[in-house]
DNA sequence: CTCAGTGTTCAGTG
DNA sequence: TCACTGAACACTGA
């Protein structure tokens, strides 16, 4: 599920795994939808390459790779990345369930390193997407991001003047990669709730007093929910994202205030009539 | 069997 | 240019 945190939680665990270590084997899947280039080019380019660094910036993460170039990865809805030693991730209330299959089930990339571990990308859906970029970062797509929450988020002066002129609904707004790099589907309804704004609102229409809201919300939900590896069962539990999943008619908050769901910009967004106005 | 869905992109329209 | 809608992409899981 990878919005800004758990694409931030996977450049690190890839930066943990590879950094500074050398590629020995690569396996790339025969699949011309997520390798947009081909996987003859992704393979050729990781192949004895030295992993220098790593980077992200809103749900894109890459690999720099010494001198050649780097790996740029989307996760699209599905993607994740696993590494063998993996420890299991301990589901509360219910036996661990852990898949040992290694490499694991749709594996599209497979590098084993000089010291033995091996880093799998994964893509069910194949809605992820990987490329070489000299410099992903100056280069499309990355440069066409706007700011990401976690690395440059504006002040509340330049945060207020964005918003201005926008006459876009502030779901909408929020989902825009242009404008705020990183943000999905659930920290965009997630932010709204904290920062008590209807998602329907026009976002040149946002006060001064609630563009200081949203921004300080946007700020602390990605702050915690990177500062826990995106771990859900850690995110606090008054957080709206443990109950907005479902779309049923009968949830509420941890308050007791009714959950209502709408589709706002294509997408299925929860809100709180009772605190967002 | 049907359908929603945590992702982006593009064509068509206003 | 900006913004919105709907469709497309691909596939799983409820």
């Amino acid at each position: 599920m990878p919005e800004l945190a758990e694409v931030e939680s996977a450049r690190a665990l890839a930066h943990r795994i590879a950094a500074g270590r050398t590629v020995v084997a690569v396996h790339c899947a025969d699949d011309p939808i997520v390798f947009v280039d081909g996987p003859t080019d992704v393979a050729a380019a990781l192949q004895g390459a030295r992993i220098a660094n790593t980077g992200r910036r809103g749900k894109y993460l890459w690999l720099e790779l010494e001198s050649r170039p780097a790996l740029l990865l989307h996760l699209g809805m599905t993607g994740a990345l696993r590494t063998r030693e993996d420890e299991p991730i301990q589901l509360e209330g219910s036996p661990a369930e852990r898949d040992d299959a290694w490499p694991p089930r749709f594996t599209k990339l497979l590098l084993r390193l000089d010291d033995g571990a091996e880093l799998a990308f994964t893509n069910a859906r194949r809605l992820g997407r990987l490329r070489l970029r000299t410099d992903p970062a100056a280069e499309p797509p990355v440069i066409d991001l706007g700011f990401d929450p976690l690395l440059d988020l504006p002040d509340a002066d330049e945060f207020r003047q964005a918003l201005r002129g926008r006459r876009a609904v502030i779901k909408s707004l929020l989902l825009n990669q242009r404008f705020a790099a990183g943000v999905g589907n659930w920290i965009a309804d997630e932010v709204l709730y904290q920062a008590g704004i209807d998602p329907h609102r026009r976002a040149s229409e946002l006060s001064p007093d609630e563009s200081d809201a949203l921004r300080r919300a946007l700020q602390d939900v990605v702050t915690t929910a990177v500062s826990v590896d995106a771990r859900k069962d850690r995110f606090p539990a008054s957080w709206l994202f443990h109950r907005r999943w479902g779309r049923r008619p009968d949830q509420a908050t941890a308050d007791g205030h009714p959950i209502e769901h709408a589709t706002i910009g294509g997408r299925t967004t929860a809100w709180v009539p009772a605190v967002q106005s």
